[in-house]
DNA sequence: ACACTTCTTGAAACCGGTTTCATCCCACCA
DNA sequence: TGGTGGGATGAAACCGGTTTCAAGAAGTGT
C-alpha cells in the first residue's frame, strides 16, 4: 500500500498538503488539490485508519459487549446498530459475554483504548466488579443494564406499562386467573415486568394469588417448565403471560403437549415480539418492543456522547412498548395475515 | 493514559527495556524486570493498541461482512467466531452488507487496513465488482460464497448431499410426489440444493415434473406463497422440501390456513436447522447444519492464514449435513421431546 | 515602490509504540 | 593482565498519519 509520502513526492508537495486534501480542510490552491488527488488516485492510495487514529486519538470504531444468546432478540438490536454505526460513520467490534461476570469484564478491557465509546448490555449480571470495570475515559452507553451500571446514558423499556397493557388485554378478554411467567431474578426487564403484571392485578381489582407465579428463566425450555407446572394446580389460569416471548413459546409447546387449545384453553401473551412471534400457531400475541430503533438510537447518541463529551446529567431513555394482539389470545375470530 | 515513556521515566529505564519487559521478549535482567512492572502498575499502565497495531502493522481484529438478514442463522454463525476469535486473541468488527453489491463493497473497502483478515459471506451477490473489491494484502475467507468470491478459504455445506438426505427420508415414508420450494436463483446454497433435489429424484426413479417446484427467497412470506402455489395444483404434492427452514416455516403457515395437516395430508421438510425449527408446531423436520461450527472453524483458519500466509492452494471445505427428522414429517408416532 | 494582509505551502514535532544497532559492562580465559 | 564474547541496556529511526508554526508568494492600498 503506498502512504502519504508516496503521494507527496508523486504529486511534487509536501505530506501537510497531501493531508489536507484529505481532510477536506483549509484552503488548498484548486490545481494543487487536482494534482494531488490525480497521484493519489494513480498510486491507489488511501489513508491509513491506524496511523489516523493514533494520530487524532480517535478509532471511529464503537465497543459492543452483549450476551451472544436469546438469537433473535439481539441480532434484531445489532441490526439497528449496525444501520446507525455505519450511517455515521463508525464501525462495531463486537464480543460477547456470556452473561458470565469474568467475559464481561475481560471484553470490556480488551476493548477500551480500542474504541471511542462502549456499548454494554449486561441485564442478567449486576455486579460491582464489572460497574468498576467501566472506562471512565470515553463514553459508556448501557442498555437494558441495571442502575448499577449506567453511566453517561441509558436505554430501557417501559417494562412496567408493557406488563400493564399484557395485563389488562387479557382482563378485556374476560380473563381473571391470569398466571405470570417470570424471567431471571437478576435481570432487570424481568423483575420490572413482573412488577407491572402485579400493579395491573390490584388496578383490575385482580386478587393476587401467588401460586399463579411460575419461575423461568427467559429460555423456551424454562416457559415450557413453568407452564407444566401452572398445569398442575388444581385450579390452573385461564390466561398466561409470559415474561418474553422465548417463554411464551416453551409454555406454547408445553400446552400443545397437553392437548390443551390456544386460546380457547389457555390464552397466552409473550413480551417483546421477537420477529418469530407471529410465526408461531398460534401467532403469539405479544408486547412490541423497537429492538431495531433502540439499537439505532443507542449508536447514534454513543456519537453524539463522543462528538460532545457528556457535560449535562446521564440520560436515560425508556422506550414505550405497544401492545400487539394475535391469536394466541384473540383466536381465529381475527384471520390476520 | 499514561504511555510506555512515562513508565520508562518512573523506572529510570528507556522505552525500549519497558518495550521489552511487555512483550516477553528477549533478556531483561529480573531486577529491572521487575521494576518496571511495578512502574507499569503505579500508573496503570497498559499498551496502546493503536499504536502497537501501526509499529507492527497488525491490528489484532478480522473484519466480517455479511448480510444482517435471516436472524436466527447468522447470529448462530457469529457467536461461533466470537468464540474462536476471543479465544485466539482477535477482535471482531462486523458489519452488514444488506445482499446488496454496494455495500458489500463499501463494507470491505472500509475493512480493509482495518482488519489482519476478512471474512465475506456474500451468498446472493457473485459479483465481479465484489471480486475485484476483495483485498489482496490481507487473507479473506468466504463463506457460503459463489467460487466467483473464493480466495484463500472458502466454507461451504455440502448441499447436494444434504438435499439428497431429504428426499430419501421422504422416499422412505413412502412419497412419490415431492415438491420443492427454490431459494433465490443466485444464491449458490439454492442452486445446489435445487440440484442435489433432482439428482436424488432420478437416483429413486421418480420422475421430474417441474410443476412441483415452486419459487421462493428465502424468506418465510417467500415460502408461504410457493406453498400457496403448490396447492392449487389439480394434483398437489404429499410432501415439500423447502430449500431453507424459513420457507419452511412459511410452507407451514399457508397449510394450516387451509386447514390441512402436517404430515398426515403433507409432509414438510427444512433445511438449516434453525434453533427455530424444534419449536414449530409441528416441530420441523430438517437437515441440520453445524451453523456454529462453521463459524468457529472459519476464524480458526483465518487466523491460521495470518500466522503463515498462504502457501499452498486454496482450501475449500464442505461441512457435511446431517437429517434431523421430526414431527413434520413422522407425525406424533415418534414422540420426540 | 513600499508596507501590510491574506493565501498557500512546507518543515518538523508529535501520537505511542517496536526494533535495529551500537555501546557498555562484566565474566571468562589464556 | 589484556583481549574477547555475550548479556543488558539505550539512542534513534521507524510505522503513517495530523498539526503547529513559520515562511514565501501573491495581492491590496496609498
Amino acid at each position: 500500500m503506498s502512504t502519504i509520502r508516496d503521494v507527496a513526492r508523486a504529486a511534487g508537495v509536501s505530506v501537510s498538503t497531501v493531508s489536507r486534501v484529505f481532510n477536506q480542510s483549509s484552503l488548498v490552491k484548486p490545481e494543487t488539490r487536482r494534482r494531488v488527488e490525480e497521484s493519489a488516485r494513480r498510486l491507489d492510495y488511501a489513508p491509513n485508519p491506524t496511523a489516523r487514529a493514533l494520530s487524532l486519538n480517535k478509532t471511529q470504531a464503537l465497543g459492543l459487549v452483549l450476551p451472544l444468546t436469546y438469537n433473535e432478540f439481539f441480532m434484531e438490536l445489532v441490526r439497528g446498530m449496525d444501520e446507525a454505526a455505519v450511517s455515521l460513520g463508525y464501525h462495531l467490534i463486537i464480543t460477547g459475554s456470556h452473561n458470565r461476570e469474568r467475559d464481561t469484564i475481560e471484553a470490556i478491557s480488551m476493548l477500551r483504548s480500542r474504541v471511542d465509546a462502549l456499548l454494554v448490555i449486561s441485564p442478567n449480571v449486576p455486579s460491582e466488579a464489572i460497574a468498576a470495570a467501566l472506562p471512565t475515559e470515553i463514553p459508556v452507553v448501557s442498555l437494558f443494564s441495571p442502575r448499577y451500571h449506567q453511566r453517561d446514558a441509558t436505554f430501557l423499556v417501559s417494562n412496567e406499562r408493557g406488563a400493564g397493557l399484557a395485563v389488562q388485554h387479557l382482563v378485556e378478554l374476560g380473563h381473571t386467573r391470569i398466571g405470570f411467567i417470570t424471567g431471571p431474578e437478576a435481570n432487570v426487564d424481568s423483575r420490572e415486568r413482573y412488577r407491572g403484571y402485579l400493579n395491573a392485578l390490584q388496578d383490575h381489582g385482580l386478587p393476587h394469588d401467588s401460586s399463579l407465579v411460575a419461575p423461568g428463566s427467559f429460555t423456551v425450555p424454562s416457559g415450557m417448565h413453568a407452564m407444566e407446572r401452572l398445569l398442575r394446580l388444581s385450579e390452573p389460569p385461564t390466561a398466561v403471560f409470559a415474561g418474553n416471548d422465548f417463554m411464551a413459546i416453551g409454555a406454547l409447546k408445553a400446552l400443545h403437549r397437553h392437548g390443551l387449545r390456544v386460546p380457547d384453553d389457555v390464552a397466552l401473551i409473550g413480551f417483546d415480539d421477537v420477529p418469530m412471534a407471529q410465526l408461531m400457531s398460534p401467532s403469539l400475541s405479544t408486547i412490541h418492543v423497537p429492538i431495531y430503533d433502540i439499537g439505532y438510537r443507542a449508536v447514534y447518541h454513543a456519537t453524539e456522547l463522543i462528538a460532545h463529551p457528556q457535560t449535562t446529567d446521564p440520560l436515560s431513555v425508556r422506550f414505550e412498548p405497544r401492545l400487539v394482539p394475535r391469536t394466541s389470545t384473540l383466536g381465529c375470530s381475527a384471520l390476520s395475515s
